[in-house]
DNA sequence: TTTGTGAGTTTAGTTTATAAACTCACTCAT
DNA sequence: ATGAGTGAGTTTATAAACTAAACTCACAAA
């Protein structure tokens, strides 16, 4: 499996990745998430060099994670905004916070949290299945493969 | 922001991605999921290469994602197998999931689906918080740095 | 004795990422 | 209109990461 083939993989984690799983790309999407829209604040602010940012932010705009829109002409300076596809994405970052606020030891706590607005409390987030509402543990879950079921 | 200094960030989603964020690792415990074990296994399924997997995953068991457990004597060889800590990132492979089986276009569809075992139907999860109860969108979310809050 | 297994190592070569300086097309203050 | 500043993007030399393929080591089984 070579890295330009993942996105023909049949497994949709394998799909997500080809498109995320590089090492930056999900930091900017983070920055996007919290509201950072413009090459230099991106640089500024992950400290990756301008190449590969510039290579990156093409991706997710081919990709359609990112929507280039133009803040100002002479020169055109575009600034880079989630579209509903990169919008999508809030679950997975959440759920990624949630685990990486606890996982890495050794460290002072991590000083950002996020609220929901809805209810005002501090977002605990947590899986849960659609069709029953339930809280989804890990002992619940089996992967199947479609082909195998439907022969 | 160096990539080794990625686990001080104090943001929980940078941590988590200091540990799983590059390009094998996430496909390396995807793979723990689906229940391989074996270094010849992950090895033959992902086709990276040796080098790699080796570093990726001494790398896991030293972040303690992975447990090594030795199958044999004589010659020693160890399984892999995920740790709670690793298991916990079952959240995330879902969501990611997910996404990835909506995101990529123009690819035959996806053929791997997860079945949740409770109530028996196909899962379709979603990030529910845990103080409401309530589907969380992302317009409903605010991040918040505690030093911000506090002063 | 030979063949096989399985994790891991070595090596040489390719690909990818980095840092820092540079370009280009402007704006704005003097 | 001159000179400093802004902001995205490019170039280039260098460094780090990754790959493929062959090899090692310790055994088991035929």
């Amino acid at each position: 499996m070579r890295w330009s083939e993942l996105n023909q993989a049949d497994c949709p984690i394998a799909r997500a990745l080809s498109i995320v799983g590089d090492r930056w790309t999900f930091l900017i999407l983070r920055d996007c998430f919290f509201g950072l829209k413009r090459f230099e604040a991106f640089q500024a602010n992950l400290g990756l060099s301008r190449t590969i940012l510039r290579d990156r932010l093409a991706h997710l705009v081919r990709a359609g994670l990112l929507v280039q829109r133009p803040y100002q002409i002479k020169p055109v300076r575009y600034d880079y905004v989630l579209s509903a596809k990169g919008r999508a994405l809030n679950g997975v970052m959440l759920m990624l916070g949630q685990w990486g606020a606890a996982a890495v030891e050794g460290q002072p706590e991590t000083q950002v949290r996020h609220r929901h607005q809805t209810c005002g409390e501090i977002l605990v987030p947590y899986v849960a299945c659609t069709a029953c509402g339930e809280k989804v543990v890990e002992k619940d879950v089996r992967a199947e493969r479609r082909a195998k079921v439907l022969t």
